[in-house]
DNA sequence: CTGGGGACGGGGCCC
DNA sequence: AGGGCCCCGTCCCCA
């Protein structure tokens, strides 16, 4: 599946988003605002907007989605991401005593009287696999695990914009950007998520065309555009029909080529 | 209808 | 950890 379906998928994949819709922080510019502005110099700096850098907010799993109505929250959760908190002082005075089977009547007061001390070493006789935190009680390992390490061995990071999850923090606050779009152009005001992305964009302003073509010398702003331009030039090309063996430049001509029938054709 | 160009999006990798 | 860059991809438009 290509990577980029993953997000767009929940717009409306037909259109392009309207970036005037979007909760963003990011300050569009009129503009008119910029009667005269350089055109032969790319970037940087001056054309981009502040907010390009400005700091993002970050949600994780661990905080917006609805937890199921017998879970509690976990209590001093994500003020520091990815932290650890305590173990549940509930985890230690559960009644779920499972794992304990002592024989002897004395030695269970005994062992009770433990399992009641959240800092015995003794009590804490389950331990995680994942991150080696100990608990008394089976069920406070249980609980544990499936609040924390358990998510925190799945895609932990998810977006509060989407359903989208991500394995690390910097996964998340990339993709957040492609909500918040904080790279906005001075020049026409449309936002982008990346610095990189308005760069490209600045080109359709300034005309700038620094990628070429070797065999034919013409000139692209945009790699990608160059590189299904190389395509042009080969006799074999990189997207072969299964059935016919027609080779297309693009992924989007083959399919269109396969949806026309081609293949039933054969 | 097909092929190609333009503009752009998003995840992953590397530094 | 974060930013820059690369690669792969889509969508739209036009000849």
């Amino acid at each position: 599946m290509p990577r980029s379906f993953l997000v767009k998928k929940h717009f409306n994949s037909s259109k392009k988003p309207n970036y005037g819709e979007l909760d963003s922080h990011a300050v569009l510019i009129s503009p008119f605002l910029y009667e005269r502005y350089p055109v032969a110099v790319i970037p940087q700096a001056d054309l981009l907007s502040s907010v390009a850098y400005s700091p993002i907010t970050v949600w994780t799993s661990l905080l917006p989605p609805p937890l199921p109505s017998d879970l509690s929250p976990l209590s001093g959760y994500p003020s520091s991401l990815g932290r650890v908190s305590p173990p549940p002082q509930s985890d230690t005075s559960s009644k779920d005593h499972s794992g304990s089977e002592s024989p002897v009547s004395d030695e269970e007061e005994r062992l009770q009287a433990k399992l009641c001390d959240p800092h015995s070493i003794e009590a804490e006789k389950f331990q995680c696999s994942l991150c080696t935190k100990s608990y008394s009680t089976f069920s406070g390992l249980a609980k544990h695990k499936q609040l924390h390490c358990d998510a925190q061995a799945r895609k932990s990071f998810s977006c509060k914009y989407c359903d989208k999850e991500y394995v690390s923090l910097g996964a998340l606050k990339m993709h957040i950007r492609t909500h918040t779009l904080p790279c906005v152009c001075k020049i026409c005001g449309k936002a982008f998520s990346r610095p990189w992305l308005l760069q490209g964009h600045i080109r359709t302003h300034t005309g700038e065309k620094p990628f070429s073509c070797p065999h034919c010398n013409r000139a692209f702003a945009d790699r990608s555009n160059l590189r299904a331009h190389l395509q042009t030039h080969s006799d074999v090309k990189k997207y072969q029909c299964k059935s016919c063996s027609k080779t297309f430049s693009r992924m989007s001509l083959l399919h269109k080529h396969e949806e026309s029938g081609c293949c039933i054709a054969h």
